[in-house]
DNA sequence: ATTTTGAGAAACCAATTAGTTGCACATATA
DNA sequence: TATATGTGCAACTAATTGGTTTCTCAAAAT
């Protein structure tokens, strides 16, 4: 079961638990607070982001720590690239009828 | 069934389907040959892109062309800059005196 | 006018998913 | 030492997913 970037920020409650580990470490009991779920339930999304890659763990005594692997969000970023090259495009391509009504209108 | 364009890039091939008519409109048929699988199957794609609005589609006779709705794309990295906020500055070395402080806190 | 082609919709199926409950195990705390 | 706490893992379940096959319909081609 390979486990892919996509696919792991495709369910809402992962991107909010990323989301929440973003800033500072937490540890599944203190993410399943935010939540209106089980501590299991988070422990599987968890496990689920490790595998990807996106989060690591650190632990300390009983208790451990997951944080966000903000590397791995590049891959996101990296994949968006061909699109906003397009995107950019058309806007250039905007700003220059935008210039040339300016141009008329004089 | 509410459709969410993370779910919606979720799937390697609706992926591979965006990229595909990223720049240039294709019909169901023509980018079904691009892939190892039906027709239908592409169709059940393009419907879910439909529905969170990232693709759009242009009826031409019979044929039905489907192009990315750009626009949309660019959700993702509205999403996607709460994070480049914290890489970059990573990238400027904050990071060493965060986790100083964290560690100080506890 | 008949046949071919392009396409969406419905019914069905196997696989996967997100969640639950129950368990085991290690580390704190009394 | 006995108990409480933090955690992961396995088994199970209901819902969802991606895919196929079959059907219908409309537009082109013969």
């Amino acid at each position: 079961m390979r486990r892919d970037i996509f696919q792991a920020i495709a369910d809402p409650t992962r991107r909010a638990i990323i989301t929440l580990i973003a800033l500072q470490a937490m540890t599944p009991n203190a993410i399943a607070d935010n939540f209106n779920t089980t501590r299991q339930a988070v422990s599987k999304h968890l496990r689920i982001l490790t595998e990807c890659e996106l989060v690591k763990q650190e632990q300390q005594g009983r208790e451990i720590y997951y944080s966000l692997e903000i590397e791995k969000m590049k891959e996101i970023d990296k994949w968006l690239n061909q699109f906003r090259k397009i995107w950019e495009a058309r806007f250039n391509q905007l700003d220059k009828v935008l210039s040339t009504m300016k141009k008329q209108k004089k």
